[in-house]
Formats: C-alpha cells, structure tokens, sequence
RNA sequence: GUGAGUGUGGCCUAGCGGUUAAGGCGCCAGGUUGUGGCCCUGGAGAUCAAGGGUUCAAAUCCCUUCACUCACCCCA
C-alpha cells in the first residue's frame, strides 16, 4: 500500500472547512490592504534559494529538496516564498511599478525535516511582501495586517514579538560586541554555540540550552548598537504599532534563521506556549535581498504564516466555523424508466443553479431516502412509477417530512425559493 | 541527525500467554405493498505493522526492521 509520503498529509473534505475559511479571510485581508496576488513556480533554480537564505542556513545545509531534471539544471523545490516573489519582481521589471509593490501568495512550500506537530515537509504558507519603500510606516502595515489575519480568523491571546537587528552599516559593530562577550564566557556555551560564535554569534541568542539562554540574559542588546537611521526606523516603527494599537513586545533575543533580514525583525505566538512550534508566523525587513539578486538597491519587508499552524491554534483555541454547505436537493427514482427522468431533471435542476445529488446505484426508496438525509439534503425529490405516468414529481421537505405532488416545473420553483 | 513513546477491521478502542480476536462509530441490508432522521435485527470488513525467535501454545514475552507520534536542532 502507498501512503502520502513522510511529513506530508492529504486534507479531507471534513477538514477543508478550515483551510476554505483561512484562504477567504486572506483574500478579504488582502484586498483590504491593497495586495495582490503572485504565484510563482513551486521550484526554482537551487541557486535562489542558497544565494538569497544563505549558504550556512539550515534551510540550505540540511532541508532543500534539490533535485537534476533531465536538462541537467539544479532545481529546488521552494522551501519559502519571499525569495521566489524577489525574483519575479526582478524578472518582470516590476521595479517600473509605482512602489511599493504589493505583492500576496499562498501556496506549499518544502522542507526536508523530521515532521512533528505544526511541522511539515510540505506545508502551506501564506506571505506578503512591500517591495520598494523604506519607510517604518510599511513595516507597521504589514505587521499589522498579519495581525489582522489572526483576529479575522477568531485567533486570541497572541503576542507580538518585536526586535531590529541593524543593517550593514552597524550590525559589525553589535556582532563585534557579541562575539567579545561570548568569548569571555566561551566554556559555559553549550556545543553547537560554541560552533555558532564564529559563523552565526546572532543564534546563540535563541539557542534554548539553558546556560546559553541565562547567557542571554546579560548579552549585549541589538537595539543599544542601532546606528541613527536604525534606532529612528525602531523608533518610528514602534510608534505607528502603538497608534494602530498594537503592542509589540520587544524581545532582544528574536533574531530569525534566514541570513537576508535586516532591520525590523517580528514574530506572533500564541500566548500559551503549548509544544514546541510556538510562531504562528514571521518575518521582516530584507532591505538587501533584492540588490544581492542582482537588482538594484531596493528595501522591502514581509511576512509569512504556516497555514497548518494557524489550523492547529485554531482548534486548540475551539474555533467555530461556518457551517458547510449542503446540497439543496436529493432525486430519487424507482425503476429503470423513472431513472432516465431522473437523470433527465437532475441535468435541468443543476442548470438552474440548485445543488443536486441523484441517487446512487438502484437501491429501495428506503436507501435512497437514508443516502438523502446523511447527504443533507433539504429537499427530496422522488420520482416513481406514479409520478411518471402524471408527469409529475413527489417534492419531499427533508427537514418536517410534508411532500406533495406537484409539476417539475413547481418543484424548480419552490426550490430556487428555499435556496434563498 | 539525536532522544522518547506508540503500532489490533475505514476511524476509536478492549483483550496483555490458550477466546470462533470483543465493542463503539461509520458502511451495507432488512423491520411486508414506493418514504429518511430515533429504535431494533442482520451483514460485510482484521494475514492483531512486517520479519525472526522463545513456548505444547503468542495480538499478548524477546529481538530486528518499518511506520506513525512527540520532543531536540531549526523553523511556518
């Protein structure tokens, strides 16, 4: 037997109703903030990715589906959404747009990892992304937005989490500052830190051994090593969320995996951490990530959300959501002939518009009537010898059980009526 | 890559050395002529994850493998 493959799962009808109602409240918040949609291939050339993420990412060292086709080119199945996003921008000359452009997708994205809970090999991701505007204004935008996302869709008890880690031009100066402490407690870092402090010294800050995270504790703070343009960016950042009344929480030690992003750098968790895959979503600013694809310098910013993760949060936090919709109409027949009329009006009731199911195989009235009602269906209409020879058809109200006989012409009327 | 836990019909679960492997949900069919939801009756459906051992006897004990789940790393 063949199983979805490891990390990868088939969503069933019965669970479609959250990600049907996800996937509309992005579409009305999106339309909202004035984004539209982009979809980009699934795969791209490997090199996108490892240029844009970065070469000592684990994304890039560990979880990339990287694969030859049969051209000999190196592809890559996406493992995010911001780096594809950059390059059509680029590909198209989107930078002739007014700008910012605002872009939206949504869409599977891989990774190669051990699944657990909210965490997938393939897995859905929704982002956006402002291309082309350096003001804090649209840093808050998307933020918000984001947030908005979560409150549409019944979310609470989030937090905001909030952090800016420089740009190039004072970045040296925190990581110099970083290094130098760390060095001086070198033999309390656990392995892997030890290893970071050469090549990544941001993550120790979230590493989560606990000598390395009480470390943290007295570690130098990016937002104390901000050039001027940075400190006024946060600054200016941190004041448009208040106005839209938010309430970012600044935690020092939020650095984010992907090489690419600089200044503004945010997280939403839920506030009750249960298991480990705590961010529903992220992102943040990437101000040199289009210029090192080989555009020219051009700022923008974005965010991501898994969409599994807010399915999860969703149903932990019990979630109501709209009931599904239900077929209008159920046809019954009872003989071969009073079939064919049944095939016959079931193509006419679909052709005005009235969701129909027509029964299955050639059961007992009996069945037919148990398949209409675990169907759902309000109406009933049955068609039997009696019926054929009046040239009339037996309308069934599925929910009191009253029926009539009346004209297929009534029944038409008196469904479009009820569907209302 | 590392660690822990779990694998019994489509789903949930009982059984923990000797039973025709039990029950619930779901599915199908009946409860007299062409009528659903409740109820009643019946039916289909399981090489008890796979392989190997121990034993007179294994779903039950041991080993191996595989799968799933959770956690670590990291991230959505």
């Amino acid at each position: 037997m063949y199983r979805a493959p490891r990390g990868t799962f088939d969503i069933l009808p019965d669970q479609q109703a959250y990600w049907q109602y996800i996937r509309s409240k992005v579409a009305d918040i999106c339309q909202l903030y004035g984004y539209e949609r982009i979809d980009t291939p699934i795969f791209e050339s490997s090199g996108l990715f490892v240029r844009s993420i970065g070469d000592d990412t684990d994304i890039v060292q560990k979880e990339m589906y990287t694969f030859d086709d049969r051209g000999g080119d190196q592809l890559t199945l996406r493992p995010e959404g911001t780096a594809p996003v950059c390059r059509a921008y680029l590909e198209h000359g989107m930078y002739n747009f007014p700008q910012p452009v605002r872009l939206y997708y949504i869409g599977p994205s891989f990774r190669y990892e051990r699944p657990q809970a909210g965490r997938y090999r393939q897995h859905w991701q929704f982002g956006v992304e402002a291309i082309g505007e350096s003001d804090a204004s649209i840093d808050a935008e998307i933020i918000d937005m984001a947030w908005s996302l979560y409150r549409s869709v019944g979310l609470r008890d989030l937090v905001l989490k909030l952090n800016s880690i420089g740009c190039p031009k004072c970045r040296p100066q925190y990581l110099e500052a970083l290094k130098n402490y760390y060095s001086q407690n070198f033999d309390r870092l656990c392995s892997d830190c030890k290893r970071r402090l050469d090549r990544n010294p941001l993550r120790i800050l979230d590493c989560k051994n606990e000598t390395c995270m009480s470390l943290a504790e007295q570690a130098p703070r990016s937002i104390d090593y901000l050039c001027d343009d940075c400190a006024e960016h946060f600054r200016l950042l941190v004041r448009y969320l208040e106005i839209l009344g938010l309430r970012p929480e600044v935690d020092h030690h939020l650095v984010r995996g992907l090489d690419y992003y600089t200044r503004t750098v945010f997280e939403i968790q839920p506030h009750a951490e249960e298991g480990a895959q705590s961010t529903i979503g992220g992102g943040g600013r990437y101000d040199g990530l289009i210029e090192e694809l080989g555009g020219k310098p051009t700022p923008a910013i974005g965010f991501a959300t898994g969409i599994e993760r807010m399915v999860v949060n969703m149903k932990r936090q019990g979630i109501e959501l709209p009931p599904a919709s239900r077929p209008e109409a159920f046809v019954a027949f009872l003989g071969q002939e009073a079939k064919e009329k049944a095939v016959e009006c079931v193509g006419w009731m679909r052709g005005e518009g009235i969701g129909t199911i027509l029964a299955s195989g050639n059961r007992s009235l009996k069945a037919q009537l148990r398949q209409a009602n675990t169907f759902g269906a309000s109406f009933a209409v049955i068609i039997g010898e009696d019926e054929l020879r009046d040239g009339l058809v037996m309308l069934r109200d599925m929910s009191g059980g009253e029926q009539r006989r009346v004209t297929f012409d009534e029944a038409l009327q008196a469904l479009q009526q009820s569907g209302k």
